[in-house]
DNA sequence: CGAGGGTTTGAAGTGCATCAAATAGTGTGG
DNA sequence: CCACACTATTTGATGCACTTCAAACCCTCG
């Protein structure tokens, strides 16, 4: 459970919050494919992931999806429904096989409520999912494929990498989820990332991508945005 | 500055809150077309709408605009920055004769941190507009143009209005504003506006919109939707 | 009445989706 | 270690939705 202290949002978390969740969290693996809840379903617990990768959606009656993120490490979900009427308002699957922490909503309810500090990351935290949520908007009315596939990759790469250097880039997981994430379909995938490799001059080889420059891929997919800096140093993205 | 005791966001805030907002917030009338702030300018004050209309949007090197969101009374705005560097992160523009009040972010900051009721409050808040912001997203992924206009449509009316009864419904802002906010060109709003006529038995004369029975609107709009209820009752939508 | 913005309409182009099929890649059991 | 099955990815052909550019129309307000 010593996990939980490396999570940036439960910096300023008290003693008392590691306490209860040593005793009521949980850890869990779940295999590729499994579901953890669906839209809809009572909320008891949030998510804290460890290993694996998540993916939240939503989809209509006619089983048309809409994938609204894909979490890592790190990252939580789940959350959110404690400030609705504690339902889920996405579901969940494993889209690669993790290790999570099962925790109960309350005992984060209790900390924000009890602990003015976690209120405010907290705050932070939400605060800044929702400044992406509006880039992200953004970017689907501003951008082409191929540049929000760019922008993608520029993502992926480590800020403090340094221009003029080549650069490997490994795909975290499916191109046809990367296409989902991206709101697009994955043959759009396919022919935007030839067009991104014609224009920028990267190379793919399956799930890894190699750039001798960043700048050719800054250039290309940032025009198209309004965040002053790239998408790679920018926070916004 | 009574009115910012009507605010929801404000029902838990404390006296010392108002009273630092009557020393220090100032209501201030701006004509359309005013610019109140541009992305990246620093950050001293939010602003509660208490008439009038507000544009947020960010706008690339090359003048290419995303509406962010359109605003109006009760409403706030300019507060996120106090979680990001003190930089707004958007525009703000005034499209319809405004009344605002321009209040020192640094008293609600005082207050979050001191009145743990304001923080939850806030919470929930920035939680719920997250959680618009991802709807925005999924409508966006799934919905046509007809289909939006008429979402948009519906979340107009007011969610006690029952159904089987002729409705109207007066267009808040220009088409073009309208257009913009749902991400799509005023051309193809106009033309899609048409096409919800021909769908729905709407009546149009102008910025009114007219219909007799809700049920078709919806049926027509929210098929492409995720949300349990329509987005006339949903607070999701 | 006439100027100027908002709105609509028309014609043509573009980007992405869709459907269908081929190809590459991966894991399985023999 | 290979053949098979299955999935992921790519490629091709076609269609549709929205955009773009251009022009007409309409409305409002001085």
């Amino acid at each position: 459970m010593t996990d939980l202290k490396h999570i940036s949002l439960f910096q300023n978390a008290s003693k008392e919050f590691f306490d209860s969740c040593a005793r009521l969290a949980h850890p869990h693996s779940f295999p590729k494919g499994k579901i953890l809840f669906i839209h809809n379903d009572p909320a008891e617990y949030f998510y804290v992931i460890n290993k694996g990768w998540v993916k939240l959606f939503c989809e209509t009656l006619d089983g048309t999806q809409s994938t609204i993120d894909i979490l890592s490490i790190g990252q939580i979900f789940g959350e959110d429904s404690m400030f609705e009427d504690n339902l889920y308002h996405y579901s969940a699957e494993i889209v690669e096989h993790a290790d999570l922490i099962q925790i109960p909503i309350s005992i984060l309810r209790q900390e924000i409520e009890n602990n003015s500090k976690m209120a405010l990351s907290m705050l932070e935290f939400v605060s800044r999912q929702r400044r992406q949520k509006e880039k992200e908007i953004e970017h689907r009315v501003i951008q082409n494929a191929p540049q929000r596939i760019g922008c993608f990759l520029l993502r992926l790469i480590k800020n403090n990498t340094p221009q003029g250097q080549t650069v490997t880039i490994h795909l975290p997981y499916d191109k046809t989820l990367i296409a989902s994430r991206l709101g697009m379909q994955p043959e759009t995938f396919s022919r935007a990332l030839s067009k991104l490799k014609q224009h920028t001059g990267i190379r793919i080889k399956g799930a890894m991508v190699e750039l001798d420059d960043l700048r050719q891929l800054i250039d290309y997919s940032c025009i198209a945005c309004s965040s002053e800096r790239s998408c790679k140093s920018s926070k916004e993205c």
